[in-house]
DNA sequence: AAACTATGGTACCGATCAGTAACGTCACCA
DNA sequence: TGGTGACGTTACTGATCGGTACCATAGTTT
């Protein structure tokens, strides 16, 4: 009934969110929920709480729009590995397993849908979209540094590794799209345990 | 110049293809390139050599035609299965070997682009979707058989070996849509070899 | 007070989307 | 020979797509 609108509280200027930003929370909803061809501009400035011209005065165009919703999602992915390294300072193999189990928890959630990356990749085919290279940009960063990791862990074969754990974790995250996700996690937790555990000791 | 057309060779009966036929070629065609929703009808129809009107009488909607298009593709993963149980009778870890070859054979291919499931499942996220049911039957199914070749071969924990294997080669076919597949392929059949191995001696 | 900027609102553009109506044609079969 | 059904062709519907023109308003600056 009372509309909030009408405390503005006088202090104003802070807690009013730009445009802009609210374009991109909305873009980043809509795109991970539904995928990004099953989303319209119209909705997405509509979600906003705004309309299709504001978005175009910020975005060139979806393409553009799009391009900046993966950088996001790649920001976000960055901050977490980042986090990571806070929470367990100077400990790369308890980095890596509290990043398995975050990952084990995202493929765990029923409202995840995967990597919006590659989930992306998957949507938009054509090699020259704007996305692609964000997508790759961000697929090789994480790559390097989950094996940056493995070798600070003194895990043998760092990149090998890097690349057996995420490929079990991208192979789940797309799997429990299609199959759903019931056990996954936990499987995946000892899978991972187990990759790790091989490349302990040996050469 | 000639067209084609013009030489019926009087047999007839045999080598003209039926427009069913055709449009579901063009469709798996399209639909695995481009994506699902990136195709119209339209296309489709043109592409197999006929129009919008045949390819509604039969098949009710674009949705009907990609579950339809799904279980296509669900067919021939289930015929590969067959030829490599054909290819090495009473060998079942040669058959998982071969498997593992082909896929990624697969990986490595630029021209492919992954699993026509996997990708529907991340392209259409709607759970009512007639398409699901065909991608989550198709995946369980896969699941099962490569569970059962890995009991067979005598491999310890076979069902844990099977998701090992199935996620290793599902996210290597989506991070070769990510990253491109440079020794891709490579790397899958050390890592695969090496969880065979792990799964061979102990319990 | 005047001017400028950012935003919101509405209406529109051409193109394309999924899906349908109506008609013509051809082959095959009784 | 006449009929029947599958196929091709054209044109159309209403909706939605990405993207834009135009104008009104509010807030800030000078």
């Amino acid at each position: 009934m009372s509309t909030a609108a009408e405390t503005p509280l006088k202090a104003g200027k802070s807690e009013k969110i730009p445009p802009r930003q609210r374009i991109l929370a909305a873009a980043g909803e809509l795109f991970y929920r539904h995928g990004i061809r099953a989303v319209g501009v119209e909705s997405i400035a509509e979600a906003a709480g705004t309309n299709k011209m504001t978005l175009y005065r910020h975005f060139d165009s979806k393409d553009q729009l799009v391009a900046e919703y993966l950088r996001q999602e790649a920001g976000k992915s960055d901050a977490y590995w980042t986090e990571l390294a806070r929470a367990h300072p100077g400990d790369p193999l308890a980095q890596i397993r509290a990043w398995l189990a975050g990952m084990a928890a995202h493929v765990a959630d029923c409202n995840e849908r995967g990597c919006a990356l590659a989930n992306a990749a998957v949507e938009l085919p054509e090699k020259d979209h704007p996305a692609r290279v964000v997508i790759e940009d961000c697929k090789r960063r994480q790559r390097a540094e989950l094996a940056g990791l493995c070798g600070r862990a003194g895990l043998s074969e760092p990149e090998m590794l890097a690349d057996e754990l995420l490929l079990l974790i991208e192979g789940a995250r797309v799997t429990a799209q299609s199959m759903g996700a019931d056990g996954l996690d936990a499987r995946l937790v000892r899978m991972s345990e187990a990759l790790i555990a091989a490349h302990r000791g040996n050469s």
